[in-house]
RNA sequence: GGGGAUAUAGCUCAGUUGGGAGAGCGCCGGCUUUGCAAGCCGGAGGUCGACGGUUCGAUCCCGUCUAUCUCCA
């Protein structure tokens, strides 16, 4: 309550909280991406402790051990968050923010459940005497704490969960192994008039509804689960709490639905205005709908989720299409998920300002996602017209569900749409048939799924256990280095992962492509490194190896020498050239170019950017002079270390994806000629000064998805390398014409003359077969009645061979013609019957050359009128000689 | 990662026992016509997505690849 008591907004609960645990000398974090940056087992962002992942295995130090934060989450699969149950009900979301603070080894249980229950009664004035809390069932500490310190009624304390009963309630673990721990929920009683029918009575730790509604759970992580299931304390406690925002809000605002409470209320509001329907029954639930996902598509794309049809990507547009589905619901024909996007923005942008800063690119992306829907649903339109017309046709009055299915799978038109179109045909849609179509595609690909097929358990080198250790990159200095080797895992097809202590090999990651190189061992004995790639535990050398081989080398003795190969220059420049790329591109073009992916190698470096249309020639040329000028300046190239994050943005930096946002950054900045050219954040390695990267060029340009374009270049000495390519080119064109003057209009005028000479000649040969048409006319003969003309003739392709048979038809009047020409050491013999003949005397160009082609070992065929074959070497002659025989025959 | 569909003129698309690449719109030229999507005549424009196979012959059948659409994970 606010001094007027007044229930909070829920812009002042967000603020609330932070402050709250600031003044208890947490450090105030801002939330990460919804595109999570290390970690390739996520789609997204899916609970606040995500960006900590790391410091809780202790793989990360912070230079702060009490944090608290507001984070963006987004959860779209799970068995608690069927997509499609989404605005159903009154709780769940696709897109929620999840309050939370954490210890880092530092405070334990008593400090945060006591601050959580002053925040919840002192803060946000809820009701002491409707809250309860759970504790696991062995967590005597957690329990004590709720009934001596906090002083809660034992009556409203339960003990849940049991891990040998295979009970994991209030017991929480990142995975099967690593750090784990009991935990303790918050739960506030709604009220009886909110209990359920379960069989064995409503109750906290029996039923799930809503009476009992979960707020808020404090993880206590003091164990570590090794292999065999075994709890080991960890040498501290850690704690983890999280806290949706959205309960937290409807509650503090006496609410019984999260959609009744001021995150949700302007969009309903919205949409209600702008389809003129009123928020009630199915309505309302498609309001719901809307109003979640336009949060979620609005927050997802603007951290770099554009629709697409895999991925995360694949979800957004899944997510974005339910809505629109929704809006057709209410009428709403016209794009509409824009301008809700724009109401997110304008409620959330001060909390998010990443929302503001990327508002125009991320409405577009909307409402071209939502145009593209509606070509999607004027296709699936016009084959369901296809289907019911051959249904009726056939005399059902159901749609297969085949058809239906066929309708979703391959088209994208929805069921649900089938169905109510369908029904005003009056068609029924066989349902049953599209479920099992369903399932088993389901089954289907369920079945194989391969994530680093074939990696097997790591080898230690020394004493310790790899999974524990980490490498520590020295690259950006260094390119060899002396390491100690400490653990080998194979992958399966003869490579294996090495992990040293310290190692100058870059990992693929950000678009720069792993380094490549060599190790030496202590014996002396050389391995050459494939590629490295990057998990937890840092930079993995990929080497070529069989791994038990490796291992026990290194066992003998661990040092080795680390040597980083001859490419890695190339991709330096190639890397600095990116950087220059990409501000150059946002000169000309504008500051909605942001980078949608990239690849740095040493061959060339790709660049993908958000713009709608192709780059012209003039624009390409601007963006090259741009660079190669910049690169003329030779400005320095600065690596900033441990910027904050804040400092990072409020200077302008340019976001990499795949690149890490920690709390601080790396951050690399290009002096131009005047001020900071370029500006970016990122973990790759670049040259000294952008003299370094030498001539740049663009070799490139085309598109890689809608509203994508690529770029690629190449730099330093594949640059020099094209353009002694192109000199060589240009000098043998020369050569080639003998004439002074510029190749291409030299070419151009010899093209020229070929396209005359050619038209020229066709003239003549055109001439000279009509002029011979005449002669060959003379030798037609007349059998059976019908007037036969047969002869070789000079034709040096299909096509003429063609036209001079249509002329000695039409000459005939009423006859066959068959003319044998030879080209290309090839003999063709042609058939061709006057319409008159093919009905009346049933004549059949096809069958008569199959005919002679048979008698002469040629085989052919074709339509009535006309006919080709072709024939053996030397066989003219005599297939000629058969046709008389072969026409008699036919009208025999 | 696993399926399904599509790829033909600048654009939208036709094109079946495998046998001569088409329409509409757009473009260029000519004629006609003072007006609203003008009319008539003529013309240019195609490696039928790429590569391989089967075949006397492939836009068509088969295989591989690429791109786009779409579903499942």
């Amino acid at each position: 309550m606010d001094p007027e008591g007044k229930p909070l907004n829920a812009k002042q609960i967000r603020a609330r909280f932070l402050e709250f645990y600031a003044e208890r000398g947490h450090t105030v974090v801002a939330s990460s991406s919804l595109v999570p940056q290390d970690d390739p087992t996520l789609i997204f962002t899916n609970a606040g402790m995500n960006q900590f992942k790391a410091v809780f295995l202790g793989l990360e130090k912070r230079d702060y051990v009490r944090a608290a934060s507001c984070q963006k989450c987004m959860r779209v699969s799970g068995k608690h968050n069927d997509l499609e149950e989404v605005g159903r009900d009154a709780r769940h979301h696709t897109f929620f923010e999840m309050l939370g603070n954490w210890s880092f080894g530092e405070y334990g249980k008593r400090e945060s459940l006591a601050w959580g229950w002053d925040f919840l009664t002192r803060e946000m004035g809820l009701d002491p005497a409707r809250l309860w809390a759970s504790v696991y069932k062995d967590d005597d500490d957690a329990y004590a704490i709720w009934r001596d310190v906090i002083k809660l009624p034992a009556e409203r304390i339960k003990r849940l969960g049991d891990l040998e009963q295979g009970d994991e309630e209030n017991f929480w673990s990142m995975g099967d192994t690593g750090p784990c721990g009991p935990c303790s929920e918050v739960y506030i009683d709604q009220g009886a008039d909110m209990a359920c029918d379960h069989p064995r009575g409503c109750a906290l730790g029996v039923c799930d509804c809503d009476r009992w509604l979960e707020l808020w759970n404090h993880v206590f992580m003091e164990f570590d689960r090794d292999e065999a299931g075994r709890l080991n304390p960890l040498p501290m406690l850690s704690v983890d709490t999280g806290m949706g925002l959205e309960r937290l809000v409807a509650v503090a605002q006496g609410v019984r639905s999260n959609f009744q409470s001021d995150l949700f209320t302007p969009l309903i509001d919205f949409v209600a205005g702008l389809s003129g329907r009123r928020p009630e029954g199915e309505d309302r639930v498609s309001m719901q709908v809307i109003a979640d996902h336009a949060r979620a598509v609005a927050f997802a794309v603007t951290d770099g989720a554009a629709p697409a049809n895999e991925g995360r990507g694949y979800v957004v547009r899944r997510i974005l299409r339910r809505a629109a589905r929704h809006g057709r619901r209410l009428e709403l024909r016209e794009p509409f998920l824009w301008r809700c996007a724009e109401v997110v923005v304008r409620e959330m942008g001060a909390a998010y300002p990443e929302l503001v800063e990327r508002q125009a690119r991320v409405v577009d992306v909307i409402r071209r996602e939502e145009e593209r829907f509606n070509l999607t649903l004027d296709r699936g339109l016009q084959v369901y017209g296809e289907m019911r017309d051959a249904a009726r046709a056939a005399g059902r009055d159901r749609l297969d569900g085949v058809d239906a299915f066929k309708l979703h799978d391959t088209f994208g038109f929805p069921l649900d749409l089938t169905r109510v179109i369908a029904g005003e045909d009056g068609l029924a849609v066989d349902e049953a048939g599209f479920t099992e179509l369903m399932e088993r595609q389901r089954a289907g690909s369920g079945k194989e799924r391969r994530f680093m097929a074939g990696v097997g358990a790591w080898l230690p080198v020394g004493d310790d256990d790899p999974a524990r250790l980490r490498a520590v990159f020295t690259g950006y200095g260094s390119r060899r280095e002396e390491a100690r080797a400490l653990g080998v895992r194979s992958l399966g097809d003869g490579r294996c992962q090495l992990l040293c202590d310290r190692t100058p090999f870059y990992a693929e990651a950000g678009g720069q492509i792993g380094d490549a190189g060599s190790v030496v061992l202590a014996d002396g004995s050389e391995f050459a490194v494939a590629t490295t790639v990057a998990d937890e535990a840092g930079p993995l050398a990929i080497v070529a190896a069989d791994a038990e081989d490796l291992a026990a080398r290194l066992r003998r003795d661990p040092r080795v020498v680390l040597a980083v190969g001859p490419d890695r220059a190339a991709t330096m420049r190639h890397h600095t050239a990116t950087h220059l790329l990409h501000a150059a591109l946002r000169q000309v073009l504008g500051e909605h170019v942001t980078q949608a992916g990239s690849e740095v190698g040493p061959e060339k470096l790709r660049f993908d950017f958000h713009h709608d249309g192709a780059l012209d020639e003039a624009q390409l040329a601007r963006v090259e002079e741009i660079v190669n000028r910049e690169v003329l300046a030779n400005g320095e190239v600065r690596v900033h270390l441990e910027v904050p994050l804040a400092e990072a943005r409020a200077r302008g930096a340019m976001a990499l994806f795949g690149e890490k946002y920690g709390e601080t950054v790396r951050m690399i900045e290009i002096s131009g000629t005047t001020t900071a050219f370029s500006l970016e954040l990122c973990g790759g390695t670049h040259v000294a000064r952008t003299g370094d990267v030498g001539p740049v060029r663009i070799t490139a340009e085309s598109s890689s998805a809608a509203g994508v374009r690529r770029l690629e270049a190449v730099a330093g000495e594949r640059a020099l390398a094209l353009a002694r390519r192109d000199r060589d080119q240009l000098a043998a064109v020369r050569g080639l014409v003998r004439q002074d003057g510029e190749p291409a209009a030299l070419v151009a005028a010899v093209m020229l003359e070929r396209d005359e000479l050619a038209r020229e000649l066709r003239r003549l040969k055109q001439q000279s077969a009509a002029g011979s048409l005449d002669a060959l006319l003379g030798g037609a003969v007349e059998v059976a009645g019908v007037r036969l003309l047969a002869a070789r003739v000079a034709a040096d392709d299909r096509d003429a061979l063609l036209a001079l048979g249509d002329r000695a038809r039409d000459s005939l009047g009423s006859g066959v013609v068959a003319l044998a020409a030879e080209w290309e050491g090839k003999a063709t013999l042609l058939v061709t019957v006057t319409a008159d003949l093919v009905a009346g005397k049933k004549l059949h160009a096809g069958n008569l050359v199959k005919a002679v082609a048979e008698r002469v070992g040629g085989r052919g065929g074709g339509k009535p009128n006309t006919a080709q074959a072709g024939l053996p070497e030397g066989t003219v002659e005599a297939a000629l000689a058969a046709v008389p025989a072969a026409v008699t025959g036919a009208l025999a």
